[in-house]
DNA sequence: ACTTGATAGATGTACTGTACAACTACTTTT
DNA sequence: AAAAGTAGTTGTACAGTACATCTATCAAGT
């Protein structure tokens, strides 16, 4: 047990300073997002920023994307397309299906709210040397895709 | 212009993907947490885990120290005294203020979602090098602080 | 000592995000 | 043509949250 003990329980702080430091995070994203640009919450924006990355989907698409409930998608549109920012297009092979897209609206919501959101990060991270910047993003996207 | 423009198109790219995965990150947690400890939500935990580090506090203080409203950590709190997990005691000095302490069996629950918790991000960072991680939880940390 | 102002907390109300279950409308399989 | 699957909506319920308002208590200033 000697030797490695310490090494050990080395790696046991760093593991709860990363858990701490992830939840605090994750407790004040919504709240921040909101403050930031209240016209859209973070939901609404992934889902809009998902609509323009991919070129249109189907809700079932952003549903089984994000691990949500249809009925909570379902509802999500409703409320985007509402305000005017996504429309839905039929699919004549299926009329099951509803692939949504940005309207020219939505679109520049969603560009003014992801300039103040990457002004943010930017302001946050306008100290970090580029290696520790690149080092941090590896290392976050690793920690996500070992979710499995 | 040049000389610098792909150094400052490798920061915009590392800070854009930081942005991506902390919000993709804030988005599952919740839901995490609530498959992970379902008697515990992520909240709840937070409050007691509060609760046991500073070893008795009151509502305001957790209020403060999370960016809560007064009234939602009242509301938590009532719940968590009617689950049994904390107690109220009134201070004799001050009778607005009543400290809060974790019971018994608050203890108890806390442990087993904090074991639960521990558990999964080791499973998730088992693979990781002691350097590595210690890097990540500096880089977080400081992330985190950067708030101000 | 009495008023005025500050603080701790609870409560009324409302909204968002979310899930589950049940439903309709289509499509695919058999 | 019947059965089974898929896309999406709607009914219902609950958690978390905020803001405004209320009560009880304490502190300071005159």
């Amino acid at each position: 047990m000697s030797g490695t003990a310490g090494a050990a329980g080395e790696r046991e702080a760093a593991i709860a300073t990363i858990q701490r430091e992830l939840t605090a995070f994750a407790r004040r994203a919504r709240a921040a997002a909101a403050r930031m640009h209240p016209e859209l919450s973070l939901v609404s924006f992934t889902l809009l920023a998902h609509l323009e990355d991919s070129g249109g989907c189907r809700a079932t698409d952003l549903a089984a994307h994000y691990l949500l409930d249809k009925s909570t998608v379902s509802r999500q549109v409703a409320a985007l397309e509402r305000a005017g920012h996504v429309e839905r297009r039929s699919d004549p092979d299926d009329h099951r299906i509803q692939l949504l897209h940005l309207t020219e609206q939505g679109e520049q919501v969603l560009a003014r709210a992801a300039d103040r959101r990457s002004q943010a990060f930017h302001d946050r991270l306008g100290a970090w040397e580029p290696a520790e910047l690149e080092r941090f993003a590896a290392y976050l996207t690793r920690y996500n895709d070992e979710a499995g």
